[in-house]
DNA sequence: ATGAAAGCGCTAACAA
DNA sequence: TTGTTAGCGCTTTCAT
């Protein structure tokens, strides 16, 4: 089979502890004897067994984290935050999709729980009170990025949706005529009140209606958000601006708008959400709320190894900054 | 701790190798013990240890990927092939970006070799002998994924490239005037030469001149696109079509195009490679190679699923179907 | 159909 | 500084 510990200790003459020893960097061993083991362990190819490591030790150093869908331009960003802190405290990470089905999570969550992993960054749709207790089974740390939890009790990073949307509303009131539209996405979650609530308060703050026929429900892919413009140009009073909950379907908007004969921004502005890097591969490039993705993902992944090292964590809902950025799409 | 199956075995008052085997769901089990035995499972939330399955079965059910990067929009795309297929066969998936990194790469392989994975599916640029023995200290399979091997020994999932660029040109060849440019990827790997060689093959046996100044490399960035192709158009005499390495590079080459005042494709044709969904989400839309992406992937673990499980596979290197698609960026 | 017992390869006291 | 020795929680013969 392959080399063990024990093929080490005895073509080195010494111990397994020994060579356990040196491969974990323990000081207790004398320069001579490592530099001895360290050669035979070269010679022999040895490579540490990490599956009898992790049992023996009750550690993995392997994360798990549960993202709605690797290919998606939004979360795969934040994978890569996640991803390069985790490398960087040189954990593993096991990585599934989970398509923000509730029932998909849980197992998720289940099966990673049995793999031993030492903590789990989640991100999803609302985390609910089942989630919670399917993670309260074990004590593993977890951490959510991006995500909303209604129980109030788990650690997470996100910005502030509520006040990002608020701005960007704003601006399209006071750069753009009339009332703006706001195309939604169609999950009931958390984030998406959020931004709803935003939208509403600039609009009610500018003494404004809220008008039904302009929030337009969208899925956040492209499509939807072209489906979701002509829906709104098509009324009689269509509207000047629109906000839209996620750059991809802006991008939609755009096109769906340009595909119409209308001009972006003169006959209505574009405002997306994210910046993703879709913002700027557009013409005319897309305003938007700068939502740090990588930097979400890398600051989770940061607080859940705080976690894992069992250090003191002063605050466990972190919100990170965000801005709007002006480009061509409005104005 | 944690319950383990040791209080299983107990509390049912059967023995452990009777609870391993109702878990494993061996039917050597009567109905009655294996009732009994679920029931208090269930009861005490009893959940396997899959690091102590995996030490003392010598299989983790797990699988590597190693990804030139998680955020592109192409490669993700495939990892979500590989992960479907993984999940439908029951196998974790530990995820890691190389950035085609080749000390990274090596760095990467063996620490999934050291994690005890059944396999691993391999993206990146090229695969070099020093990838190739770094694989053989170990005994699992691995597949290429969308990758090319220099020693050509590893089992691999790819399309024709050489094919598929051959006829893109072509396409630009009979649809547009003069002689096409192409924009390369600045990687000098297996792929991109392949690509360089149909694109050559449509312009020799059309007898075209290859000139010098019409091939430029980009790196397969959106602004490395847009930069490559205003050398193109500040050339005495500018090409009327360009062939693109990558759908990214290509929409910069659209957008660069478009702000220089040039009509697409009047006055230049632009194709595509890949089709990644960005290819519909630009205006006009992307002529491109379709590559399935998903199903590279797809069939890539799929593939090694039966090398994990020892079958008799028949074609170790399997050439995927592409086509190519005529949208509105050419013609 | 069920149980006993020997590992799997390593870590972590504890001793020396 | 080094070695001895229990486990870690499970699978897997081999008996029964």
């Amino acid at each position: 089979m392959n080399i063990t510990i024990y093929d080490v200790a005895r073509e080195a003459n010494v111990s397994m502890a020994t060579v356990s020893r040196v491969v974990n960097r323990n000081p207790n061993v004398k320069p001579v004897t490592r530099k001895k083991v360290l050669a035979t362990i070269e010679r022999l190819g040895y490579r540490p067994n990490a599956v009898a490591r992790g049992l023996a030790s009750k550690k993995t150093t392997t994360v798990g984290t549960i993202i709605p869908d690797v290919s998606s331009i939004f979360f795969s960003e934040l994978a890569r935050g996640i991803e390069d802190i985790a490398t960087m405290y040189n954990y593993n990470m096991i990585l599934s999709s989970s398509d923000q089905n509730k029932e998909k999570e849980l197992q998720l969550i289940n099966t990673m729980l049995e793999t031993q992993v030492d903590g789990i960054v989640f991100m999803g749709g609302t985390v609910t009170k089942e989630h919670v207790e399917e993670f309260a089974t074990s004590h593993v740390p977890v951490v959510l990025a991006a995500t909303q939890d209604v129980t109030e009790t788990i650690p997470s990073v996100n910005i502030d949706y509520e006040a990002a949307s608020y701005e960007a509303t704003m601006y399209l009131i006071n750069n753009h005529k009339g009332i703006p539209a706001f195309i939604s996405g169609r999950d009931h979650t958390m984030i998406g009140d959020y931004k709803m609530r935003g939208y509403k308060r600039a609009l009610s703050e500018s003494h404004l209606d809220v008008k039904d026929t302009y929030i337009v429900e969208g899925s956040y892919s492209y499509d939807s958000g072209m489906k979701a413009i002509k829906e709104l140009l098509a009324l009689d009073t269509p509207p000047k601006s629109v906000f839209v909950s996620s750059d991809e379907m802006a991008l939609g908007a755009i096109h769906g708008a340009q595909d119409k004969g209308y001009n972006v921004p003169k006959d209505i502005g574009v405002f997306g959400f994210d910046n993703t890097r879709l913002a700027t591969m557009v013409r005319p490039t897309l305003s938007t709320v700068v939502q740090p993705m990588y930097d979400i993902g890398a600051v989770s992944m940061r607080l859940l190894t705080k976690f894992m090292n069992k250090e003191d964590v002063e605050e466990k809902k972190v919100i990170l900054p965000h801005r709007i950025i002006e480009r061509h799409s409005t104005k």
